[in-house]
Formats: structure tokens, C-alpha cells, sequence
DNA sequence: ACTTGACTTGGAGTGCGCTCGAAGGGGGAC
DNA sequence: GTCCCCCTTCGAGCGCACTCCAAGTCAAGT
């Protein structure tokens, strides 16, 4: 698959692609005869994941040090967990965070409300 | 109170409270005899709304525009409540997405788990 | 053979939201 | 008086996460 069309499943850009194989959050990706980028399956789901983290607001940095883990082996998986378990925290957190300002602009939206 | 008080108060910076003075989020803070700031409560209250706009992830400009409305009096309140009501119904769909996310990391650390 | 267009790399540029530095001005404590 | 500290303005700098550009390569189409 070209990078083009990874950038179109993926939802990311090509540029984007390129820079996240730079900075190590995608690790050797097949290049074809002619040197050009030749993504597989697996690499699509391993974006998909990288945009959930990014997404809920895991820094790059973080991310790579997951990436990193992930290409040492079986050996790192109760750090990989640890780091999703700590980043869940922090999902979580960020969610009641969100439903409480929720609640201040219900409350503001009602009084503009009131003044109509 | 002085900038340092409502740094301390509001959570932000004095630096960011200029910043948010200059760039016309905040409106003409009263300066004493020597020209310092001098912070109201009705500024603190105007900081900690404008926070909450800020961690819900409005944008910057945004808010200016929503402080310029407020500026100009009663008349805006229908515009500034459809802006409530637009940024309400994106952090209800932010919170929609980081509870989806975060059941796939709930799956992940599972399958972590087991491999332990 | 030549054009077209998508790809490659390395490095520079961008936008956002601050954050900091320089230079200078009071005003209270000693 | 002078030391010290916090304040002022203006403008530059920073960190993050991209985003884009320049220069060159390669393969397919006409």
C-alpha cells in the first residue's frame, strides 16, 4: 500500500506518516524496488492505535517511548501496561474534567436563555 | 489584589494574564496610583470562565471574539449563547470520543494482562 | 525521448499558546 | 539614601506537533 493510501485509511497525512517513521513511532516500514514506502495491514492498525493515543492526548514523546518498548519485545509488556493504565488514568480524569465544564456552560447557555 | 493574587487565584500565570490583557481577553484591568494592575473579583470570575473555555479546548481566537461580544453589551447575548451552545455540543462529542478510546485501552490493557 | 506525477530525503517553516528577557519605574524596609 | 523586589511595556523566544519546500529519483504514458 502506498503512502497515499495509508494516508487516506489512516486519516493522517502523508507528511505526517513521514514524520512519525522519522521520530521512530513507526518503525522500518517495507520499501518497494524503487525505495518508496510500502505499508501492510499491521502497520494501518498500529497508526489506528497511535491516533487513539495522540487523540486522547498522549505527548509524542511518551508515544515513542511506547514505540520503543513495543519493538524490544514480549519482555516489555508490563511496562507497556503500566504506561496505558497510567494514561487511562488520565483519560479518565480528563473526562470528568470535561463533564463538570460541561455542566458550566449548560448552566451559562440557560442564563442566556433567561436575558432572551 | 495584585497580578501575582490573581496569578495565584486563577491558576494562570502573570505572564498569561498580561498576555490575555494584551491580546484583549481580558478587558482593561483598573491600574493603581503607580500604574500596577489591580484585580477585581468580577476579573477572577471572568478568568475562571475563560479557563474552562481554555481546558475544553476552545480556541484562542474564539474566546477573543466572545470576550468582544461581551464587551459590546446585552444585544450580543443570542450570538454568544450559539457560540456556547456550538463549543457545548464539541466537548459532548470530544467526551463521546475519549470514552470510546478508552475502552480500547481498557482492551489493550486486558490482553496485557493476560499475556502476564 | 519527454512529460507527468507520485515518491524520496533532509531541513526549514508554521501556528498555537504561552513564556521569557531587557530595560526601566515606583515604593517600602533599613 | 539606597537596597530590594515587584511591577511596567515591548518584543523576542520556545515547545509541540506537525507541515512544507527543495532537489532529486523513478515508472508509466504518449
Amino acid at each position: 500500500m502506498t503512502i497515499q493510501e495509508a494516508a487516506e485509511r489512516s486519516g493522517l497525512s502523508a507528511h505526517t506518516l513521514r514524520y512519525y517513521e522519522r521520530i521512530g513511532l513507526i518503525h522500518s516500514v517495507r520499501r518497494d524496488g524503487s525505495g518508496h514506502r510500502d505499508y501492510v495491514e499491521r502497520d494501518l492498525e498500529w497508526l489506528d492505535f497511535l491516533t487513539k493515543l495522540r487523540t486522547t492526548g498522549m505527548p509524542i514523546a511518551e508515544m515513542c517511548r511506547y514505540a520503543e518498548l513495543r519493538r524490544m519485545g514480549d519482555h516489555t509488556a508490563a511496562e507497556r501496561r503500566a504506561m496505558l493504565e497510567a494514561h487511562r488514568d488520565r483519560v479518565r480524569c480528563r473526562i470528568a474534567e470535561l463533564q463538570q465544564d460541561l455542566k458550566v456552560l449548560d448552566y451559562k447557555i440557560d442564563i442566556y436563555r433567561g436575558m432572551e
